[in-house]
DNA sequence: TTGTAGGCGTTATCAA
DNA sequence: TTGATAACGCCTACAA
């Protein structure tokens, strides 16, 4: 097995020195064009290029941004990482994208992109509480981090997210013109932060329109499944004339199982015997089938937000933006 | 900005040589146990770990695998990511996830991964012509490369794939003893080796059945809104009677636009009028709204076996594994 | 078991 | 502009 070619070994072929053979390679080095094309005809030869690496270990710039994700039920992640991904790349980095579970848990990853030194990481909507780091500290060497779509529960770690108050005003103030008085809430993870602030805007909005009572129902994870069995539990207790009219769900994967069951086991019409609404605009929201009525998160804008903060353009610090609202047919 | 602790740091510390200090963090390593337990508590107290960049230069070893993806637009993508990003954790190895789109090609990605040292390349229902590379050579240095989860058309480079011919050969089995007899394909990407490869087993099972013609329609991407723009085509084109009876698509995001638009936009009964089948098993073929009939790939096989390839626990070899049908409603 | 040299392939800095 | 010395933090090989 024939190793790289190192700078050395291009400096011999070229004669001259090996700082001379990086200095090719630095962009806006001092180093005249005779010296620079010899040296690339050589690397050309010897098919050389800079091991990054070793650049890396010299440089303290790893040019790699880890990506934290523990839900991989919930489609909308691709698109989001297709984005991230991208914009990343646009910048010269690359992405490490590590799947958070009950085998590789927080800290096991946020050790191990200390030890890689990766420039940041990113948690795409997922969160930790401070307390699991126990006494392990995140020195200041640590990566910088941000949490991507979602709040934030970590001081000095920022949150970029979609502005989850004016996204629910948005959707109750639709919701009421419509006609719709008898609101349910349908949450994902119980515990969830995020999961609690969209429910609590949601009542809270309701409140403010003269509505009480938001009926809450619990799917214990992000899937169509546990969206369906959420919604038949609900309307297999309930009798028609006391449920909801219209049921919001945490996201647009929860909303289609829960539109699917309410159809076809409990023969709703939707939105006439129900209406349904969901969360991220996923792409088959969007077919005839569903006709989902939903949200749309800023995706482009945050990424690139937390981009710029990454490559040091942009200020570091909290940031909320403003989404849109989808209406389809199913609200 | 406090730096990291080095290992000379927590020698110093413990009072030991940083050689103890590398061998307390060594499994296997010789070293009493008296030293090891200095180590680890200067280690502790200054926050040390070992760095991974410098020990990845020095051994050559760098943990990392590279996967490259093309195409986000199929959900599918989202739980194989998932199971492999977790087999790859459970051995130690990282994934760098990148998107190979015209702004980063193959070539681009290739380079960036022989830099970086990764310990292999997976190319994830992504190809590329050999011609791609130029004159650019891929050194025996280079990391091993892998296809998975569609046929490979580079020497050398191996694909680990579900068995294509076996895979039609069952579900035209099927089809034929449902009783339809005018069967319909349609492709995603027209040029893509495995879109021949399916639309070939298919009409060959076809023609062995004593069915000679199979109608080709061909959407131009791999999404929901490419299969229903083509069936779309197709169903405007074509009066009732002489239309397929019977359309397999060549993965479930197609099968659930085409779905989509045949019954909302044409009337059609699935699988009354039209009959739809996919490939792939995505989840939210299985909601009762779709009752997709599809085939899944051996997933988990598929990742283990590259996986095992690249931990060097089995032989490096082109591989297709048996998947399964799975019936439902929709054909 | 422990310490010592030397090397991995680059970059930073200074001298020529 | 070019060459040289030192450093990045670890590992392998060898000697004590």
């Amino acid at each position: 097995m024939r190793k790289r070619a190192t700078a050395k070994e291009v400096a011999e072929a070229a004669g001259v020195s090996k700082w001379t053979v990086i200095r090719a390679f630095t962009p806006g080095a001092s180093i005249t064009e005779a010296s620079r094309q010899k040296v690339l005809q050589a690397a050309e030869a010897l098919n050389y290029s800079p091991n990054l690496l070793a650049r890396s270990l010299a440089t303290n710039v790893t040019h790699q941004v880890a990506v934290f994700v523990d839900d991989f039920a919930n489609p909308h992640k691709l698109p989001v990482l297709e984005m991230l991904t991208e914009r990343l790349q646009a910048e010269g980095l690359l992405t490490v994208l590590i799947n958070i579970n009950r085998h590789f848990d927080h800290v096991h990853a946020l050790i191990n992109a200390d030890q890689r030194q990766f420039d940041a990481v990113i948690l795409f909507g997922t969160a930790f509480r401070e307390e699991t780091l126990g006494d392990r500290r995140l020195g200041p060497d640590f990566p910088p981090m941000f949490v991507l779509a979602r709040d934030s529960q970590i001081p000095g770690v920022p949150a970029i997210a979609c502005n989850a108050e004016l996204a629910l005003s948005q959707v109750v103030d639709y919701l009421f013109d419509k006609g719709y008085r008898r609101p349910g809430f349908m949450t994902g993870a119980r515990t969830l932060s995020t999961a609690l602030g969209r429910r609590h805007h949601y009542a809270n909005f309701w409140r403010r329109k003269g509505v009480e009572s938001v009926i809450e129902l619990n799917a214990d994870r992000y899937s169509a499944d546990a969206g369906a069995e959420a919604a038949r539990a609900y309307l297999s207790a309930t009798p028609p004339p006391s449920r909801v009219d219209v049921l919001m769900c945490e996201n647009d994967i929860l909303a289609l199982g829960a539109m699917d069951t309410a159809r076809s086991e409990f023969g709703c019409r939707v939105p006439q015997d129900l209406a349904v609404v969901g969360f991220d605009n996923i792409e088959l929201g969007a077919t005839p089938t569903y006709g989902l009525t939903t949200y749309e998160q800023p995706t482009y804008e945050m990424i690139n937000t937390i981009v710029e903060m990454i490559t040091g353009a942009r200020a570091v610090e909290a940031v909320t933006l403003p989404g849109h609202l989808v209406p389809r047919l199913s609200a």
